[in-house]
DNA sequence: TATTCCGATAGTGAC
DNA sequence: GTCACTATCGGAATGAG
């Protein structure tokens, strides 16, 4: 199906020369059902090295090992440039989360409120982000085009068997992608998240599951650097916005602290949200 | 099986002219397999009238229901005599556990702790909480003697087919039992526990179902009247003994808040103890 | 200090 | 804020002819 995005085959187009004979998959890995089984590490599964920080008894996460090892995981990582590595989250809190990982080793185990400090580090992973963001939103287009109302010109013209290249523009999934980092210093290796907006998943289980994404505890990978007073490297600050009350992402609605009646509102809000 | 104490068949001895013929059950209601099924009313089941006690907002609890029409729960009802009602707990927290409802509707919802400041009111239900002890140890030997050391001499003897007249005492059950009531204001109408000590049993599912009955929360029947200035009198007290660590009734281990493992340690006890 | 159901909250262990 | 598992803790409903 042509996509209102059409970034999909795009996919090997920044590979490195040292990954190109292992890493990559025949053409998109989302078509996973095709791709070869293996068995993505465990998030914790990773191994035993300590945080380079200096913050001793905190785990790197196994997040390292996509990026040591991309052609042991032809499900999860959808391209390897010299300077990042895009996989799917193996835990998606969205209809489709991918995570961004830059490579630097100098760079993977800081703080992304200062490693974004770097110019030239943010310049790039933010290109590269958006460029995963064009992946995601093809993504995103195959699964929900179908019943888009938005879409409904550009579907009735490939059931009229318009060529592609001639089809009117679809719904603008691009626009609704969200790209950023979570705030507070975690266990977990240095990664962006590229995700659609409605929270739809199983994987969404906790409350932090819920507010990491939807309060200012998500920092858009736009608004690096951040002001040194910006009150979103406080930690205090990034405490209490785990344990705000849940907001509808969509209409806004307060739940309070009622997560299960949250879920059940997603599920009505994704409903209405495929159908715009 | 004779028993070492020997007052299961007194069970109709104190029934009252006016409850004959309606609340007698064959012998003894612990043979309920063979008794007719009937529906007890649930725990939350009674009238909706609210507590006299001018506390709205409380349920008054379905115990009344034993004590109007007490011939329609032959299951539950042991005994009826002019002053009370002997039934089995719905929702026993140890291997035998009755309740004895006194049956005067100007007492019965009254505080306990101020029930039994009357002496002649406290000295009638006390017999008969003696007597219904005698019929609880009666089906706790029923239950455990087999399995009991100090009732080994005896077993061998009915093995032997020794007279009853004759038989050596088995473990004497009776001393076991424990009798008192709940300190605390409750929405519940005015009841005496007579229960085995052993806290042996799946309705025992939280932690004021274990600490009501192992701390001073529990007030043995032979402690009233209460001083004026008993600690146990002290609702903040006694708000305080619910929420006390758990302490294992038969070895005193001490097990904080963990329930699960109390639980745990319960069956291991058990079983120790009814090899006693 | 009625029970039961549901659900929010907390601690742990993973290698 | 990694997940998954266990368990603790907390509120609300409950009946009724």
């Amino acid at each position: 199906m042509a996509e209102s995005v059409d970034d999909a085959g795009d996919f090997a187009g920044g590979e490195s020369a040292q990954d190109k004979q292992t890493a990559a998959p025949p053409r998109n890995a989302f078509t996973e059902l095709m791709a070869p089984k293996t068995k993505p590490p465990k998030p914790d599964a990773g191994k035993s090295s300590r945080s380079a920080t200096g913050k001793g008894g905190k785990w790197t996460g196994a997040l390292v090992e996509y990026i040591e090892h991309p052609e042991r995981f032809p499900r999860e990582v959808l391209r390897v440039t010299p300077n990042t590595v895009l996989i799917k989250d193996l835990y998606p809190k969205a209809t489709i989360h991918l995570l961004l990982l830059p490579r630097d080793p100098a760079r993977y185990l800081m703080n992304p409120r200062e490693a974004f400090d770097d110019g030239t580090f943010l310049s790039v992973v933010r290109d590269e982000a958006v460029s995963a963001a064009r992946i995601a939103a093809a993504e995103l287009s195959r699964q929900l085009s179908s019943f888009s109302a938005s879409s409904q010109a550009q579907n009735e013209a490939i059931d009229a068997g318009v060529l592609a290249a001639e089809l009117p523009p679809g719904r603008d999934f691009l626009s609704e992608m969200r790209i950023g980092v979570h705030a507070h210093p975690s266990m977990d290796h240095l990664h962006v998240h590229i995700f659609s907006p409605d929270m739809h998943s199983d994987k969404v289980k906790h409350y932090k599951h819920y507010n990491s994404f939807n309060t200012p505890f998500f920092i858009p990978l736009d608004d690096f650097p951040l002001a040194a007073d910006d009150e979103r490297r406080s930690t205090a600050f990034q405490n209490a916005n785990l344990k705000r009350d849940f907001v509808c992402w969509r209409c806004g609605k307060v739940f309070g602290n009622k997560f299960a009646e949250l879920k059940r509102h997603l599920e009505i809000e994704f409903e209405l949200w495929k159908k715009t």
